[in-house]
DNA sequence: CGTCTGACGATAT
DNA sequence: TATATCGCCAGAC
């Protein structure tokens, strides 16, 4: 079984921690795709409670809005859960926030 | 099997 | 500084 791209996606996803976030453009590149930023917003669409998809901002440090106009709140209490903190116009502070994995 | 659609961001104009 | 273009996955129908 090939591993598809979805799957290399939500695996960089998953090595997210707690209490920090990553970009979208970060987990593609993470994952093997640079500058495809989308795959990685595709891929968390389809994720399912095993996967930290509330760790995922887009490169401004907001919250990617969606269909549901309820998920940016329910979004942001999760991660505030987590430990982080959001500006007073909601913005994730990344240089403070955002992962910094090691290696790989 | 063709079309539509949906969690983005770098680059060009 | 603001708006347009482009890349190109996978499920629903």
């Amino acid at each position: 079984m090939a591993e598809s791209t979805h799957e290399k996606i939500l695996r960089v996803v998953r090595r997210i921690p707690r209490g920090r976030v990553a970009t979208y453009g970060q987990v593609s590149k993470l994952a093997g795709f640079a500058r495809q930023p989308r795959l990685a917003g595709y891929a968390l669409r389809h994720a399912d409670d095993t996967v930290p998809w509330q760790r995922v901002v887009n490169a401004a440090g907001r919250i990617s809005p969606r269909a549901d106009p309820d998920s940016i709140p329910r979004q942001r209490l999760i991660l505030e859960a987590e430990g982080i903190q959001f500006s007073a116009t909601g913005v994730v502070d990344l240089k403070r926030y955002q992962w910094r994995p090691r290696r790989r």
